[in-house]
DNA sequence: CATATATGTCAACATGACTGACATAAAATC
DNA sequence: GATTTTATGTCAGTCATGTTGACATATATG
């Protein structure tokens, strides 16, 4: 069993492996956008609405380049969806202090609450995935994952303060 | 340290590890994605012609039905793409031999090709982030993921042979 | 003052998703 | 054999989200 046929094996595991990596990436992220899409929907929105509520909720103050190089759209496709989220009172905007030029932009009351309610849902489905898999999955996942993205991207992922198991250990 | 904010460090710490989670899907998908498309966009395909040509190749004989369940889209939406890859010589088509209403989709060399060209890109991506996270983050991974995906999906990823690291250890 | 930068806006276009309705052929069932 | 269900196709219309390219404005910087 480990002789004339264990190098086949081992390439075919090698393949099936990949293959099922790009599958498990698929599907999760299939799934994981499925639940905020039908929220938007009630408000008429889509899932561009939801990266940019999403992202200048994480980052308050965000200008409209850094926002274009963190989704690495056009502006045209930014300016649809965020003139939309400000025209309804979604996302405010003030004036850069030292660049006047730049709009900072922040959530309003009303973004708040959009973006809780939508973040809450994949929220809750990434804290399952993480309390089922374990603390040890979750630094194999944040390790896989961080390589599978572009290295200039990151630095936005700043290495995870030790939790309380492991306190003291390292 | 460790006395009156540990509480609340420890809900801030919770909050901040599932929003990078959050972000790690998304920049890993933005990315993993990004190669493809641009190959793609020479043919005049998109990111839905991807999809078919991906799950054709990976389970030649699949019905129209199946592709649909698996993709998640309308039969309009999947007939677009499909009667286009048919047109252009990437798939073929042979009714089903039990079922003649069944129409069993493969691909054509054409297709094998462009299959080929495609998953390459994410195969590199991925087979790279493997080898520099290590087997152990690999099984973490996979671990989380299939935790992301909805239910009746996670039997299309069998339990992995063990591989040679690891056997006898079990 | 000249130039570069941050942003906005307009027009035009492509892709890929959707809905809903209707059609056909074959299989399964009564 | 007649009816129903299933697998698939197709048509028409709509929407969201991406693209390009050109041009405008205000501000910052040299």
């Amino acid at each position: 069993m480990t002789d004339i046929k264990s190098g086949v094996n081992l390439l075919f595991l090698r393949e099936e492996e990949l293959r099922q990596g790009i599958e498990l990436l698929y599907f999760a992220y299939r799934d994981f956008t499925a639940e905020p899409d039908a929220i938007l929907s009630d408000y008429g929105f889509g899932r561009a609405h939801h990266r940019v509520i999403y992202f200048v909720g994480r980052t308050p103050g965000i200008t409209v380049s850094e926002l274009l190089a963190t989704l690495r759209i056009t502006k045209q496709s930014l300016s649809r969806v965020l003139s939309q989220l400000v025209a309804e009172g979604f996302i405010t905007q003030t004036p850069g202090l030292r660049d006047r030029r730049q709009r900072l932009l922040q959530l309003a009351p009303k973004g708040v609450e959009l973006e809780r309610q939508l973040t809450e849902k994949q929220r809750a489905r990434i804290a399952r995935a993480y309390r089922e898999a374990g603390a040890e999955a979750v630094e194999g996942f944040r390790k896989v994952m961080l390589g599978l993205i572009d290295e200039g991207d990151r630095r936005r992922f700043p290495a995870r303060a030790m939790d309380q198991r492991k306190r003291g250990q390292g």
